[in-house]
RNA sequence: GGGGGGUUACCGAAGCGGUCAAACGGGGCAGACUGUAAAUCUGCUGGCUAUGCCUUCGCAGGUUCGAAUCCUGCACCCCCCA
């Protein structure tokens, strides 16, 4: 299957410049393909994750994948589906977070494959020497206001405004997709980059680039969206209450992110397994039908956090995530030592106490409720036991007032107690 | 300025001298069921050195053997008349 036409059975296209002509194109030789990514945080998160995915797509089927920091357009602000001005970022605060994804993006593209090896630049590098005269007069002469008026990204905020709503736009603002769009013509000039892909809402900053590589160099340029990954109830994937899902383990631990796949609803998971993972299409179909047929099983979420866990954290990040979800959801703790109890359990508040409480006799369990932060009170605590809903290392608390003791350890120093499902503390005795 | 009504636990709302740590509903917590879903069902829901003790019904006093409940003053809120 021709790499378009797999990436259509995915749902990956959204729309394109060249329906017609750009498979053959694609099949002829390879083709160098670019991405932008948003350096507003030191991380990627899920929203962004697409994207890499795409690239990677390209690189496998034999294409060569540039990702595009926007160090320079990131100090400007993307408008493209906002509805307010948006915040500048420094200069230092940029560089740190180009630094960041650069490092993440490394687990996902192969940059040592030869002739289609993944590039990674930085805009700023050829963005940052331009004089505003030069700029005025190389680029911007080639932009027709009219026509950047009529962008949608541009239409809906001006028409926001004139409504009393919204903020309108500023010049700086206004100005983005000059940048982008000649982020295309440098990338095209010295790498060779003849095809853009982005987010749909990426349409207008292309199709900008597109334009820009005729006037200023006679070329032709492509480009190729992917839709917006949303849910079926037409919120965005990737968000949790807490925020946004990270790829980094220290915004989102393994855990976290192999737990949020886990919990996509029926609806969305499909889309999910054929849009991110890399699974055949046989095999996803073999899930759908098992879905159907017994939705109790979720096989399909399983293997998606599965693929997805294990292309962001590897394989160890993976393991981590199982064990932790296997316990989190009542095994007995046993076999495991300190350091295995620490890590899976590095989100959950832990507690130092003195050993001679466990030989003495002197810490109940009531007590280290309430001292680890799992009650409120004794009252509360002693309710909590008397309804069966108080594990120590998930085996259930049987006698209110008991005593813990050295035989509670789990490990060499720690011992996990729990509140009802999911409350976890993490006692360390030393 | 005059008259009336209100202020109860996390929220809403009963209670109108003892049986009130305070009905009921929501929320929250725990349990069962289940697909780590939704719905449902059950229990709990001020604190403690715990068959008892302490603190809570706007605030401060008073009456009474006994007050969330009666009286006085204060604060805030709502309504009606000026």
């Amino acid at each position: 299957m021709s790499l378009l036409s797999d990436l259509r059975w995915r749902g990956l296209i959204h729309q394109t410049t060249d329906d017609a002509g750009i498979e053959a194109w694609l099949e002829e030789r390879p083709r160098t393909v670019y991405a932008g990514f948003d350096p507003t945080a030191d991380s990627l998160h899920v929203g962004s994750l697409l994207g890499l995915i795409v690239l990677r797509r390209f690189q496998q089927a034999g294409h060569k994948p540039i990702a595009v920091v926007g160090g320079a357009t990131g100090m400007i602000g993307d408008p493209s589906g906002k509805s307010a001005e948006r915040n500048l970022l420094s200069k230092e605060d940029l560089q740190r977070n180009v630094a960041g994804l650069g490092e993440q993006m490394s687990h996902f593209l192969d940059f040592d494959a030869g002739s289609c090896s993944a590039e990674l630049v930085n805009n700023f590098d050829w963005v940052g020497p331009w004089s505003y005269l030069e700029f005025l007069r190389d680029v911007g002469k080639n932009f027709p206001v009219n026509v950047m008026l009529a962008k949608d990204s541009v239409k809906s905020r001006l028409g926001r405004n004139e409504g009393g709503e919204g903020e309108g736009m500023s010049y700086t603002e206004f100005s983005y997709m000059l940048l982008q769009a000649y982020d295309f013509v440098h990338l095209h000039e010295k790498h060779g980059c003849e095809l853009q892909a982005g987010g749909s809402d990426q349409w207008g900053n292309i199709t900008a680039g597109i334009d820009l590589g005729r006037r200023m160099r006679g070329v032709q340029l492509r480009g190729l969206t992917w839709p917006l990954l949303t849910k079926s109830d037409g919120t965005k994937m990737g968000k949790t209450e807490g925020g946004a899902v990270w790829l980094s383990a220290e915004r989102t631990s393994p855990y976290e992110f192999y737990q949020y796949w886990i919990n996509v609803d029926d609806a969305d998971v499909t889309g999910c397994l054929r849009m991110l993972t890399e699974l055949s299409r046989e095999e996803i179909e073999t899930l759908d039908a098992a879905r159907e047929a017994n939705a109790g099983q979720r096989e399909s979420q399983r293997r998606l956090a599965e693929e997805l866990t294990r292309l962001v954290h590897q394989e160890s990040g993976l393991a981590v995530a199982q064990k932790a979800t296997e316990i989190f959801f009542g095994a007995e703790i046993c076999d495991l030592d300190d350091a295995q109890l620490t890590q899976i359990f590095a989100d959950v508040p832990n507690k130092v106490f003195p050993s001679s409480r466990l030989t003495e006799g002197d810490l109940t369990i009531i007590d280290a409720l309430v001292e680890a932060g799992l009650a409120k009170s004794k009252g509360e605590a002693r309710r909590t036991i008397g309804q069966g809903g108080a594990y120590v290392n998930n085996r259930r608390v049987e006698g209110i007032g008991d005593c813990l003791t050295t035989e509670n350890l789990a490990s060499e120093t720690v011992m996990v107690l729990r509140s009802g499902k999911k409350k976890y503390a993490l006692l360390r005795f030393v």
